[in-house]
DNA sequence: GTTAGCACTCCATATTAAAGAGTGCTAACA
DNA sequence: TGTTAGCACTCTTTAATATGGAGTGCTAAC
């Protein structure tokens, strides 16, 4: 069977109020709603094709029908009205923040979840590979000494080493000069025993504190934990009554707490299954391939601050959610972060 | 009336058994449940005393009786056994994350929320005032420099500033020379347009760069939102049903994720309470001052990092929390951190 | 191809009934 | 005077039972 134009605008106004209303949507609803004038009987026999095909089902006999998967991904994929959202322009208010990712990326979760009512999350830039860019240390006062490291993101780590000799200013320029020429361009696999070794024999009496700047930037270099990830709007999921089924939403709650899980669902969502507006994606039910997630969907969008550097911002509702809305305000919101990121 | 031992036996009976069920407490089973012999009839005629006298209230009549929350202060304040708590030793496990007090922070929160069941907040470390300690900037490559500014509770703030000029090597070190002979030991309000002209006019044809690297100065010297808060465990508040009411745990869930509010749930929470044990306080109900928290306890705790640099612990749950297991837990828990924070 | 009509199904809601838990009071007992 | 058994009473919880409504599927007529 072919889906007729008619069916295809039953199914629409089938989608649109399931989305709304959250009910199943029955045959005399439609027939009042659309313009096509048809009796509720005539809507009905349509339905049961529909029916047939798995574009929608019956939660029960005698109730109304609503959207499977199916339906919502024609829907997504070319049902989407391509209208212009009218996102508050935040691109102020977050340029401001500009200097600090870890504060934008956490004000862009708070704005979707907001603005969408749904649950958002953002991950922080994930860097390809580090090397060491620069390096120093300084004196702060007479028994501690700050060590900075610049890696080649322009990620800068730093912290105050404590230290039990006094490096005359001569020696602290030597120990720059050292540290510099022989780390520059490393990375933590470069960084073995042969380079340790030479480093400390140039450095003389002062192994000790080679000794702490070296782990310093060991750690600088592979700390992974720095994947920080931000999310916003999680109690939105109690909004809606086919996900606070106690049990279920808990489930996401919790992994809402446990941000690494977080990580792993936007890892999941890998380009394998991208809808048409450029690099925003949609999962629907199972496509999310998280079993936690059956029972909603997923869009997300990838940002890049430059070549190399990116993460995912990811919004996360019920299936009946407004994928209309959703899809607009990420897309403008998107193009607002371009437009900061280029500076 | 007064208090008679039995009624406190009674009273404590109550206490404990509904800690445990969360179920108004009958007369037959505190007959059974105590070695005080005596028939149900009798502990009738106890308990319509304790109702008398305010300790105790029937949720409705033909119900067994719930205690108040002058039970719970009675139970807290004298009724608590000091038995000492297995606490699984996290100190390695801490100490290792000791360099990075958020990530420390972070791991506390965690554990407790694991090992009470309740959610857990803990708020960064806070210092009372900020003054510039050492300015630096230092070229990182041809069209950027880096900006470090330590404070004088050794926070490192640092910044990457685009510039547009060449700084030869040894203009760099006259500014900075300048910045820190200048700026040393001032706090923000201390920053007037006299300092700034008095910088720029010695640093020349530099004002752009001091600029920045002032206007960087004032946002570490102001910055309030480095104040971070970590919280764990929240969706514990579903376990308790006294609690899901749904409209009220969403309220707690909000504000767990809107972390300000926790920090005036902490602030509200200042030492005019105290139990007895050592820098451990419980604000029963009402006593938080909170009216969201009215169905809820509050056990807080007070760290300290060193002189004047602190931060709060604060673990929350049902009135009907196991306020024995709390105390003692975070009672060990503190002892382990203050071991951690003494090197 | 479309529509009206009707029997049927299932859910949601209200109503009623029954069972259980617990109290308060009274009277008897040590 | 303190303790206890017994009983009537209250209120909640649970199950069982109606009742109404929404929606479908089918048939027959237009």
């Amino acid at each position: 069977m072919e889906l007729s134009k008619r069916k295809i605008k039953i199914l629409q106004t089938i989608i649109r109020t399931y989305l709304e209303t959250g009910e199943p949507v029955g045959s005399r609803t439609i027939s009042k709603d659309t313009d096509l004038n048809l009796s509720s009987a005539t809507i009905r026999n349509e339905m049961s094709d529909l029916e047939e095909m798995g574009y929608i089902i019956q939660p029960h006999t005698s109730a109304g029908r609503i959207p499977t998967d199916k339906a919502y991904r024609l829907y997504v994929d070319t049902m989407l009205a391509d209208k212009e959202v009218e996102v508050q322009n935040i691109k102020e208010e977050l340029e401001s923040k500009a200097g600090r990712i870890d504060v934008l990326l956490k004000q862009v979760a708070r704005f979707l979840a907001i603005n969408t009512n749904y649950a958002t999350m953002v991950s922080g830039p994930r860097y390809k590979s580090k090397k060491v860019k620069f390096i120093q240390i300084t004196p702060v006062d007479e028994n501690s000494l700050l060590a900075v490291i610049v890696l080649d993101n322009n990620v800068v780590r730093n912290q105050i080493l404590k230290i039990d000799e006094i490096i005359e200013q001569e020696d602290m320029l030597k120990l720059n000069f050292i540290l510099n020429t022989v780390l520059n361009g490393l990375d933590v696999t470069d960084m073995n025993l042969a380079v340790i070794r030479s480093i400390k024999e140039q450095a003389g009496s002062h192994a000790k504190v080679i000794d702490a700047v070296l782990e310093m930037a060991g750690n600088a270099l592979t700390e992974d934990d720095d994947l920080q990830i931000y999310t916003s709007g999680a109690t939105n999921f109690l909004k809606y009554p086919e996900l606070s089924s106690k049990s279920e939403t808990t489930e996401l709650l919790n992994a809402f707490e446990e941000k690494k899980i977080i990580n792993n669902w936007l890892e999941a969502a890998e380009q394998d299954n991208g809808s048409e507006t450029h690099d925003i994606q949609v999962y629907i039910g199972n496509e999310t391939k998280v079993d936690t997630m059956k029972d909603c969907s997923m869009v997300t969008a990838t940002y890049k601050i430059h070549e190399g550097v990116y993460g995912k911002i990811g919004i996360i509702g019920p299936k009946r959610m407004d994928y209309d809305k959703v899809v607009s305000t990420l897309q403008s919101l998107m193009t607002q972060l371009d437009d900061i990121f280029k500076n």
